[in-house]
DNA sequence: TGCAATTAGTTACAGATGAAACTATATTGA
DNA sequence: TCAATATAGTTTCATCTGTAACTAATTGCA
């Protein structure tokens, strides 16, 4: 029997790229025309919104961005006062962050757009398709993940 | 009637940019230890193997590879003696590509090892949900493209 | 205690990436 | 025929990204 024949098209890692930097692109250059925000920010501080006082390694953890990305996008945020940093008193290395009142604002007037942009990028999808979609690329994340680090 | 709330977790574009993050540091790092090759590269040898005698131009529209990501990745497979470039007697600015015996067989040897991490981590989906995997993605880049150049 | 190992976050460095300028060649049209 | 424009590919530069080294604080345990 003749071994499966590779055609790069049909390459689901290739596809998946593709697709994905497609969509980044509109993303990171709305976001960046739209409110100066690169998308290692906007993600800190949709993440913010949604987990007042998290810290910059639960940031890591749940967006699954490096550490130094996170901190060098944290400062950036800091720097424009958009993001508070309390420390911690029970451990001084680590901080808690909140959305200052600018940021909320600038969240508020980010997401819609998001959501807006999601709209007409996905338009052609049901609602049950873009479901089946989150749903596979959840298992393909978690696919990756144990592959990348079998336990 | 209230607005769709936005959540990060459910929100498409960062799903996908995840999942493909993540897939795509799988196989690079193992490309780059089992074969010395980054993707663009990996990706030239593949889409030359299937069309000897292209050009750069043609393979960074079939890829969606940056020309500059295909010129160096070109040169270097160059450098390694793995791709041949033949000048164009009609027009001497482009070249013809293909495979020098040694990339052919570099190319034999990746492409099932390519098949094979694929299985791996697709191994979850059947043929039927992998197959629709390919087609959305397929859709969201189409829309993609679409959306960054409204013609 | 107090010293070794760990951890949160930052900094420094090195590789990857893409926009824009550049070179060489080709095409167009007056 | 030749000047203006366009095109294939390269180089330059500025930015982004991640690994590794670092700092400061914490924990564990002898």
């Amino acid at each position: 029997m003749a071994e499966p024949q590779l055609r790069l098209e049909a390459f689901l890692p290739y596809r998946l790229s593709v697709a994905s930097n497609l969509v980044s692109t509109c993303i990171a250059d709305a976001y960046q025309t739209l409110f100066a925000l690169k998308i290692p920010e906007w993600r800190i501080i949709a993440v913010t919104a949604e987990n007042s006082g998290i810290t910059q390694l639960q940031i890591g953890e749940l967006t699954r961005m490096d550490k130094v990305t996170v901190s060098r996008a944290t400062a950036a945020l800091s720097a424009r006062k958009l993001i508070a940093r309390r420390t911690n008193p029970a451990d001084k290395r680590s901080q808690w962050l909140e959305l200052t009142q600018a940021g909320q604002s600038l969240y508020e007037a980010v997401a819609p757009k998001a959501l807006e942009l999601e709209a007409q990028i996905f338009a052609d999808f049901s609602a049950a398709e873009r479901s089946n979609l989150s749903h596979m690329l959840r298992r393909v994340e978690a696919a990756a993940l144990t592959f990348n680090s079998p336990e």
